[in-house]
RNA sequence: GGUCCGGUAGCUCAGUUGGUUAGAGCAGGGGACUCAUAAUCCCUUUGUCGGGGGUUCGAGUCCCUCCCGGACUACCA
C-alpha cells in the first residue's frame, strides 16, 4: 500500500428534487458510498461531496401544481433524500444544494470565465409558448401531430410513430401538455456556449490517461467527437425556476449548467464549516477528482463538465465512473409489477446491509446494466453473508466470552497469513470499482474459514476441561479469521464493522488491520448480527410497490372526494383531456369490434407486432401494432378487440397498416389493449 | 439503420500476455455433523466455451464471417 496519502473528492451525480430515492437510485450511491469508504479505510483524505439538484423546469410546474413554492417543495424533498441516504448508510461529507448562495456565486464566476474566452453567443429560438400556464415549454410538454408522416399525438421533438425528427414549432396542431392549449410561437434569445473551441481539448481529454472506460471513450469519439461540436443551449427565459443570468436579465441557467457546479458548491460549503481552502481541492494538482453517474448523464459529465472547468481555470476530473441501470428480474423497474421501489419502502422491510451486499457483489467496472433477481438475492444474502461469514462468529464467539481471545497468536496452518495477503488483492478490486471481485475474493477466503472449524470442532473441546487452551486457540484463529472478513467487508457492510469491533474490543478502522491477528483481548457477548433475509419480506415490499406507485402520485393533488380506488392522477397529468370536440367529429373516428385472428412477430421491427383483425364476413384489415413489448402473439389471437377502421393507411417500413387497434397507458411493457364485453361481436360499430 | 458490449455447466459468473484432461459459487444428487439464525463440512452429476471458417505445433483466449441477446442513438431531461 503507497504511504502517501492521496487526497480524493469524489461525487456522485446529485439527485432531481421532483421525487424520492428509490432502488435504482441507490446502485450509484452505494458504488460510490463503498468506494469512499474504501479510500477512507486505506488512510487516504477522502471526502464525499454531493446535494440536490433543484432546478428547472419540472420542479417548477410540480411546485404549481401543488401549490405552493419552489423552496418549500424542494426543502421537503432534500430533508427525504437526506433520511433514504442516512439510513442505507451512505455518508456524505457534505449534502448542499444547487439552490445555495455558494452555488450562485460560483455559476457567476464561471459564467464569466466563459464570457471572458469568447465562447459565449446570443441566438434567437423559436419555442412555443403556453399562454395560459405563461411558461415556454420544453419539448416533452408539447404534443402534436408530426409534419412528416401525421402521426398524431407525438412528442414535440421526434415522432414515434415514422422515428422522423423536427423542432417543436414544426408540429402541425401542437397542444401544451400543462394546460392542453395550443401554444403559440414565439421567440426569445438563448445564450450558447460553443462547444466546438473546445474540441480538440477534449479529443485530447476523453481519449487519454484512462479517464473514461473503455467503452466510453469509444463511445464519445463515434458519436460526438468525430463531427463538429454543436453549440449549447444555456440559457431558458423567464419563466424558470433557477438563477437568473448576472448579465442577461430575464435568463436564467439551464438546470444543467449550475448542476455541476453544485459539486464544487458543495464543497465550498464543507470547505467552509472545516476551514479549508476550495482551491486546495478544486485547483490542486495535489487532488484527485472523481465522479460517479449513471450512463444517461455521460455527455454533460464527460463533454461539457470538463469544457466549463478547463475554460474557468479549475482543475479536471481525474475520473469520471460510469455505470449502466438497474433491472429487477431481467426487466426495467415497474410500478405496476412493483420492482420500483422506493428507498424508504425497502427500509420499512429489509436491512440495508442486504442491498449494499448484493449491489457489491453485482457491480464491476463496466457499464453494463446490474440485475436485481429477487431470488439470487434471497440465496446471496443468506448463504454468504449470513451462512459463512457471520456464521463464523456466532458458532465460535461464546465459546470464549468468559476467557478472551489466546494470549498468543497460534498455528493457523498459514489460514491468517494467507488472507492477509490475498487483503491486495481485494484492495486492488475496490480501488478498480470491481466490487464483485472484490466479494468472490472475500467468499472465497470464508470458504477456507469455515472447513477449519469444522475440522477442529470446538463444540467437542469444550467438553474436556484439559483441552481449554486448544479450544481458545481455535476460537481465536475462527474470530480472527472472521474479523479479517468484517474489515475487507467494511466498506460495503459498515454495520458489521461496527458489530465486530464491539465483539472483540477493538474497532475497525483502518484497512491494515487485517494483517495483525487480534489477541489476549476479551470477547464480548455474542449479539446476533445479521438475520436471513425472509422470502415473504421481499413479497410484501413488492407488494406494498404496487400500491404506493399509484398513491403516490394521488398524495400530492388536491384530496378529491371518496377516492376509494385511490387512483392516482398521474395518468391524466401526463396527457390532460384534449380539447373540447363536436359529436360530428367524434363520429369521424369510425370504431369498430374486431376479432384479432392472427398475430406474428416482424422480422427486424423492434416494437411491432403484425396483426390481422378480422371484422366479420371475410372482412380482414392488416395493422401494424406497437405491443410487441406487452403481449405474445399466441395470447392475443381469438380476442376482441377494438380497432380504428377508417385510418387512412400507412406505409410502414414492413408493409402497410390499414388500421390501429385501440389501447391505453404509456406504451413499452405499459400497453392495454381494451376489451369489449361478452356479447359484443365484430364488425359491431363503437358509439 | 448506425455505434458499442456481450454469448463459457440449470442459474450468476471467473478464465491474466494463446500452452497439459475448461473453473468457482449457487441450484441438483449422496453422505456427515449438531457449535451456529436448518447454518456448516465431505463427496458428486452436467459443458461440441453461440455456429462456421482461418492463423498456429497448440485457441474459450488472435483474425474473418454468420447467428443470437443487450445497451446507446445526443441537437428532451
Amino acid at each position: 500500500m503507497p504511504m502517501t496519502k492521496r487526497r480524493i473528492l469524489v461525487t456522485s451525480a446529485l439527485p432531481y428534487a421532483n421525487g424520492p430515492i428509490h432502488i435504482g437510485h441507490l446502485v450509484e450511491y452505494l458504488q460510490t458510498d463503498i468506494w469512499v469508504r474504501f479510500q477512507k479505510l486505506r488512510g487516504n483524505d477522502c471526502r464525499y461531496m454531493c446535494a440536490d439538484d433543484t432546478h428547472g423546469t419540472a420542479i417548477m410546474i410540480r411546485a404549481r401544481q401543488e401549490n405552493r413554492s419552489e423552496e418549500e417543495l424542494i426543502a421537503e424533498m432534500q430533508a427525504s433524500h437526506e433520511r433514504d441516504f442516512a439510513d442505507f448508510e451512505i455518508e456524505f461529507d457534505n449534502f448542499g444544494s444547487t439552490h445555495s448562495d455558494e452555488n450562485r456565486e460560483l455559476c457567476a464566476e464561471i459564467w464569466q470565465s466563459i464570457r471572458d474566452a469568447g465562447l459565449v453567443k446570443e441566438k434567437d429560438v423559436e419555442q412555443l409558448f403556453d399562454t395560459e400556464a405563461g411558461t415556454f415549454l420544453a419539448d416533452r410538454f408539447v404534443r402534436g401531430t408530426c409534419p412528416k408522416c401525421g402521426a398524431t399525438d407525438q412528442p414535440g421533438d421526434n415522432c414515434s410513430s415514422c422515428g422522423s425528427t423536427y423542432s417543436p414549432a414544426e408540429l402541425v396542431d401542437p397542444k401544451s401538455t400543462l394546460s392542453g392549449t395550443t401554444p403559440e410561437i414565439r421567440s426569445a434569445k438563448h445564450l450558447f456556449i460553443e462547444l466546438e473551441q473546445l474540441h480538440e481539448f477534449l479529443n485530447d481529454w476523453t481519449q487519454s490517461d484512462d479517464r473514461l472506460q473503455p467503452e466510453i471513450a469509444n463511445y464519445l469519439k463515434g458519436h460526438f467527437l468525430g463531427d463538429p461540436l454543436r453549440d449549447w443551449d444555456i440559457s431558458r427565459p423567464a419563466p424558470y425556476f433557477g438563477f437568473e443570468i448576472p448579465d442577461s436579465p430575464g435568463n436564467y441557467w439551464y438546470v444543467w449548467f449550475d448542476a455541476p457546479i453544485g459539486y464544487i458548491a458543495s464543497t465550498k460549503q464543507w470547505c467552509d464549516k472545516q476551514g479549508e481552502k476550495l482551491d486546495d481541492w478544486w485547483k490542486s494538482d495535489d487532488c484527485e477528482i472523481h465522479h460517479f453517474i449513471g450512463k444517461d448523464i455521460t455527455y454533460f459529465h464527460t463533454l461539457f463538465w470538463p469544457g466549463m472547468l478547463k475554460t474557468a481555470g479549475y482543475r479536471l476530473p481525474t475520473k469520471v465512473h460510469i455505470h449502466g441501470f438497474l433491472t429487477v428480474d431481467g426487466e426495467k423497474m415497474s410500478k405496476s409489477k412493483g420492482t420500483f421501489v422506493n428507498a424508504r419502502t425497502y427500509l420499512d422491510h429489509l436491512n440495508p446491509s442486504y442491498l449494499r451486499y448484493f449491489y457489491a457483489s453485482k457491480l464491476s467496472a463496466k457499464v453494463d446494466d446490474i440485475d436485481l433477481s429477487l431470488d439470487e438475492f434471497i440465496a446471496k444474502v443468506n448463504t454468504d453473508l449470513v451462512g459463512k461469514v457471520v456464521n463464523l462468529a456466532s458458532r465460535s464467539a461464546k465459546f470464549v466470552a468468559k476467557v478472551g481471545l489466546s494470549a498468543e497468536y497460534p498455528d493457523d496452518g498459514g489460514l491468517f497469513e494467507h488472507a492477509a495477503a490475498v487483503g491486495d488483492q481485494i484492495a486492488e478490486a475496490y480501488e478498480a470499482c470491481d466490487y464483485s471481485r472484490a466479494m468472490r475474493l472475500i467468499m472465497g477466503l470464508a470458504d477456507r474459514a469455515n472447513p477449519f472449524v469444522e475440522e477442529n470442532k470446538p463444540w467437542e473441546l469444550r467438553k474436556d476441561a484439559a483441552q481449554a487452551q486448544q479450544l481458545q486457540d481455535v476460537c481465536t484463529i475462527a474470530l480472527n479469521l472472521f474479523r479479517q472478513l468484517a474489515i475487507y467487508l467494511s466498506p460495503v457492510l459498515p454495520r458489521l464493522a461496527e458489530q465486530t469491533g464491539e465483539l472483540l474490543g477493538d474497532p475497525i478502522t483502518n484497512w491494515d488491520q487485517a494483517k495483525t491477528p487480534l489477541v489476549g483481548t476479551p470477547v464480548n457477548k455474542f449479539k446476533h448480527m445479521l438475520k436471513r433475509v425472509e422470502e415473504k419480506d421481499l413479497k410484501t415490499m413488492i407488494e406494498e410497490s404496487k400500491e404506493t406507485g399509484e398513491a403516490a402520485s394521488a398524495a400530492g393533488e388536491t384530496a378529491t372526494f371518496e377516492d376509494k380506488w385511490n387512483d392516482g392522477g398521474e395518468a391524466l397529468a401526463a396527457e390532460p383531456r384534449a380539447e373540447e370536440c363536436s359529436y360530428d367529429d367524434f363520429m369521424k373516428v369510425d370504431l369498430r369490434v374486431a376479432r384479432i385472428v392472427s398475430a406474428e412477430q416482424v422480422e427486424g421491427a423492434r416494437k411491432l407486432l403484425k396483426l390481422r383483425l378480422s371484422l366479420g364476413g371475410g372482412e380482414t384489415m392488416q395493422v401494424f401494432a406497437g405491443i410487441k413489448a406487452a403481449y405474445e402473439p399466441e395470447q392475443l389471437v381469438g380476442r376482441l378487440v377494438v380497432c380504428v377502421a377508417n385510418l387512412a393507411p400507412r406505409k410502414m417500413k414492413f408493409g402497410l397498416s390499414e388500421g390501429m387497434v385501440v389501447a391505453s397507458g404509456p406504451g413499452g411493457s405499459e400497453v392495454f389493449l381494451l376489451s369489449p364485453d361478452d356479447g359484443a361481436v365484430p364488425g359491431q360499430r363503437v358509439h
